[in-house]
DNA sequence: TAGATTGTTAATCGATTAACAATC
DNA sequence: TAGATTGTTAATCGATTAACAATC
C-alpha cells in the first residue's frame, strides 16, 4: 500500500477536487479538456494542474490536451474508487445526524456502516445505519473500517479518538475542536466549522480581498 | 477596516484556533503559558507560534511566557469577538439544519439570523431562526450580514451565490461542492465534506503516516 | 545572577508560477 | 505544415524552522 511517496501532499489534496470535477465534466458529455478549460472549472492554476498530473504520468497528449474519460478511469483508481470504503461515525448528536443523511455515496464510493452513541438513540437506525453503544468500541473490531468521523462533544474528542483507534481504525475525520494527541501512523483531518467562520470573518474585516479554497 | 496587510494569510487562519484553546485554557484557571506550551496544546511548532504572534505585536514577555488573559483579549478584538456578528443560511436541507441547531455561538460570538428555503419550510422556525424564502433574496437587503452559509444542491450552488452577494453579503461558507466564481473581495471558504474524505482515505491507502489539520 | 523564553534573523523547505522545448 | 498544448525546468514566492541575541 505505501506508495506514491513522491506525490506532495498539496498535490494529494488536489485530487479529489479534480476527480470531482471531471466527474460532472464527463456527466454533461465533455470528452476532452484542456489544462487552461480545466483550470477554470476548479479554480486552480493550469500550471499547477499539469504538474500536479504529471506526478502521476504523462497522462493528456500535447497538442491535444486530456481525455476526461481515461483521466477519469485513472483517477478513480488512483482514489480507489473502485473499492467501497467503508466509514463509522461516532457521536449522533446534530451534526452527525446530519452526516448521516447527507449523501457521502454519491461522490465518493463511500459508506457509513455502523454508527455509535450512549443510551437513548442505540439500537435505532438512521438513514439506514445502526447505532450501536459507545461502550462496545472497547470491543469490537473495525479493522475493515477506513475511517471514523467523530462528531462528540469536545470533551469527549480525545477520549473516544483513543477508543477508535484501540478499535483497528488509522483515520479519523475530526469534526470536533480539540487537536487530537494520536500515536504516529494514524491520520487525522480537522474540519472545524467555527474556525472556519471565524477565519472567513476576520478576512472579510482585514479587507484581504481575493477568495480562498 | 482594511488593515493588517503584513500579516500573512496562514497565520490568519491560525488565529481562531489560538483563540479558541486559550478560551479553554483560562476556563481550566492557567493564566500564564509559554510558546512552547502552547504548541503541545494547539500542534503548531513553538516558533511559529511566537512569530505569528509577532505579526500582531510584541504580546509576550522574554523569559516569561504569555500572559493568557491579556492574550485573550487581544485577540479578541483582533477577531472582532466582541461585535456579534451575523450570518445567515441558505439551503435548509439536513446539513443546513444541522449547522442551524449546531452552536456557532458557544465559541464566536456568532449568530445565524435568518435562513433561506424554499416552499415547505418558509415561515417556519428552525432552533430560533426564521426561514425566508428563497426569492426574496432578490429583494432583501442584508449589508448588516457578515456571512453566508451555502447549503443547497450543487446544481444551485452558482446561482444562489449570486444573489446572496447581490443581496449585500460579502463573505460566503460554501458547503457544496461547486467552485463559486465570484467577483473580487468577496471571500469565498469553501469546506467539502467529500473531498476531505476522499483525502483522508487516499492518505491512507498511500501510507502517508503522520497527522494533517 | 542564572535560567527561561521571547522576538527576530537567516536558512530551509515546499508549493506555485513563468517560460519554453517537445511534440501531437 | 501551423497551431495547440503538454510536461518539465528554472525562478519565485510564501511559509516553516533553526538558531540566537536580547532581556525579563
Amino acid at each position: 500500500m505505501v506508495t506514491d511517496h513522491q506525490v506532495p501532499q498539496a498535490t494529494a489534496e488536489r485530487l479529489p477536487l479534480y476527480y470531482q470535477s471531471l466527474q460532472h465534466l464527463a456527466s454533461i458529455g465533455k470528452n476532452r479538456i484542456s489544462s487552461s478549460e480545466f483550470s477554470k472549472v476548479v479554480q486552480v492554476d493550469s500550471t499547477t494542474i499539469r504538474k500536479d498530473l504529471s506526478y502521476l504520468g504523462a497522462l493528456g497528449r500535447k497538442g491535444y490536451g486530456y481525455d476526461v474519460g481515461h483521466l477519469l478511469d485513472f483517477l478513480r483508481k488512483t482514489l480507489y474508487q473502485d473499492e467501497l470504503s467503508k466509514v463509522m461515525l461516532i457521536g449522533v448528536g446534530n451534526l452527525g445526524t446530519a452526516l448521516l443523511n447527507y449523501n457521502f455515496l454519491k461522490n465518493n464510493n463511500t459508506k457509513i456502516v455502523k454508527a455509535y452513541d450512549t443510551d437513548r438513540k442505540v439500537g435505532k437506525k438512521i438513514a439506514g445505519t445502526v447505532i450501536h453503544h459507545f461502550e462496545d468500541l472497547r470491543t469490537d473490531d473495525n479493522h475493515d473500517i477506513a475511517a471514523a468521523i467523530l462528531t462528540v462533544p469536545a470533551s469527549q474528542a480525545q477520549k473516544v479518538a483513543e477508543m477508535v483507534i484501540h478499535s483497528g481504525v488509522n483515520g479519523i475525520l475530526n469534526f470536533t475542536p480539540v487537536r487530537l494527541s494520536l500515536p504516529s501512523g494514524i491520520y487525522v483531518r480537522h474540519v472545524d466549522m467555527s474556525v472556519e467562520l471565524q477565519a472567513l470573518i476576520y478576512s472579510l474585516n482585514h479587507g484581504m480581498e481575493g477568495k480562498k479554497a
